[in-house]
RNA sequence: GUGGGUGUAGCUCAGUGGUAGAGCACUGGAUUGUGGCUCCGGGUGUCGCGGGUUCAAUUCCCGUCACUCACCCCA
């Protein structure tokens, strides 16, 4: 077959759709607990929101963005995450100026040129929330406690919550000027990534994967240590507020993520149990104090996370397919399939999901396809049952039927499915 | 971007240097208008594509494309 769909990118067919419903329902619901209002995006954006919010120098807008020129000249992006475009809607819609705490989640999907993987598409759904106007750290633990609890309630119970902070600006300074102290008399050992990483943002030499580099990371000073009284506060009181709600978390100094507009706290779920691959975070996120005011909006502390709705598929339990059809209708002769029809007509006015084989058949056929499609009733509709204003009422299940007349049928049926 | 694996029926896969099979699924039937179990029957394939070797290729070789997994990065 020569059209099919674009690499990387997956249809969702009937069959998985209830568990994606099941995954996002439950999203929403768990939003709304904790206050935070769905906010819809453009998919498309303008290239430059995302250079200067992810920043140049990362992968993703190196060379994982779906850029295009319009038919002007316009430069346009197909959104590789959702944060940059809240902070542009925030910004756009002056909400600063309609409350002080904006709190708004999001679902949709995202793109990103990459090479796929297990659990990792070019088109991918991320869910995500996004909170103004709160420099924490209380909602910093409010966001990951929330969050953390809502994995858990989906089954997944084999997770690993990682947290850092890489401080704000004064931090950030101090630490940069001590890390490359410490890397300059390795730089020539590093990857070529990473002598190219010292220069453009070498916090990103700790993430190396590079065996060397990693080695040479290991030992160099932590941003922990050099945390400003300020930044080290947030962390603590950060720690202690989830260790008093009992979210579990370990430390992890190496944590960086790759995009640049972090600022303090950051975090990430991993997934540790079966059937995720190699692509095993299921969530990361943090803060981004700088970025609402770098975008040209007032300055306005946030923080904000994004789940990959796929990886959390790959690790929820499955639960069967509910039915969806609660009575089929057989009509025993061709003769009757008009009658069949209106039938099914007041069985659905009243409520119930019906189904039938309008290509007629055998009487034995229809049963099967009854059968087939887990329909807990059938009514068999005949030339002697319409004449007498009746039906049989087949419970599948029971293996028991009785002759109900017309005008009784939807509620025996609705008192049999309970 | 780099490596590995795989491409045969709708799905999962077997198979052979002489143009191909199973299970599942789908479908018809097993006495008059009754499902699931059982039994009997039915159809489908440019054996990914292109080239080479050969009397002959789905089978061997090369290339290519697709899918997939890993690295990288991330959700």
């Amino acid at each position: 077959m020569s059209l099919r769909a674009v690499k990387g990118m997956k249809d969702i067919l009937p069959d998985e759709i209830s568990k994606w419903h099941r995954l996002e329902d439950a999203f929403r619901a768990r939003a709304a607990l904790y206050g935070f209002r769905e906010a819809r995006f453009p998919i498309v954006e303008p290239t430059a929101l995302f250079v200067r919010s992810i920043g140049e120098n990362t992968d993703i807008v190196e060379k994982e963005m779906y850029t295009f020129t319009d038919r002007g000249d316009k430069s346009l992006t197909l959104r590789p995450e959702g944060t940059a475009s809240s902070v542009r809607a925030y910004i756009q819609h002056n909400v600063q100026a309609l409350e002080p705490v904006t709190k708004w989640f999001y679902v949709g999907p995202m793109y990103r040129r990459e090479r796929p993987a297990k659990g990792r598409y070019r088109q991918f759904y991320q869910a995500g929330i996004e909170v103004f106007g709160d420099p924490g750290p209380y909602v910093d633990a409010e966001v990951i406690d929330m969050v953390v609890g809502f994995i858990s309630s989906l089954g997944i119970t084999q997770v690993e919550v990682l947290i850092n902070s890489i401080g704000g600006p004064e931090t950030r300074a101090n630490y940069r000027d001590a890390l490359l102290g410490y890397l300059e008399p390795y730089r020539s050992e590093l990857c070529s990534d990473c002598q190219r990483r010292m220069d453009a943002n070498p916090l990103r030499v700790l993430d190396c994967k590079v065996p060397r580099c990693s080695e040479i990371a290991a030992d160099a000073p932590s941003i922990l240590s050099h945390l400003v009284d300020a930044d080290r506060a947030h962390f603590d009181t950060l720690q202690k507020t989830l260790t008093l709600l009992g979210t579990p978390y370990r430390v992890e100094g190496s944590l960086v993520r790759g995009l640049d507009y972090y600022t303090r706290t950051l975090f990430e779920v991993l997934g540790k149990g079966e059937g995720l691959g190699a692509q095993n975070a299921l969530l990361g996120g943090g803060r981004y104090d700088q970025m609402v005011k770098s975008l040209g909006g007032p300055d306005t502390p946030a923080i904000g996370f994004a789940m990959g709705l796929e990886r959390l598929l790959m690790a929820m339990p499955s639960e069967p397919d509910p039915t969806h059809v609660d009575v089929f209708i057989v009509a025993a002769q061709a003769s009757v399939r008009s009658e069949a029809a209106l039938l099914g007509r007041e069985l659905r006015d009243a409520g119930l999901r019906v189904e039938s084989d309008l290509r007629g058949g055998s009487l034995k056929s229809q049963l099967r396809r009854a059968d087939k499609m887990s329909a807990r009733i059938a009514m068999i509709l005949g030339e002697s049952e319409v004449e007498n204003g009746v039906v049989q009422l087949k419970d599948l299940e029971q293996k028991t039927q009785d002759e109900v007349s017309r005008a009784e049928a939807a509620k025996r049926a609705k008192a049999i499915l309970g």
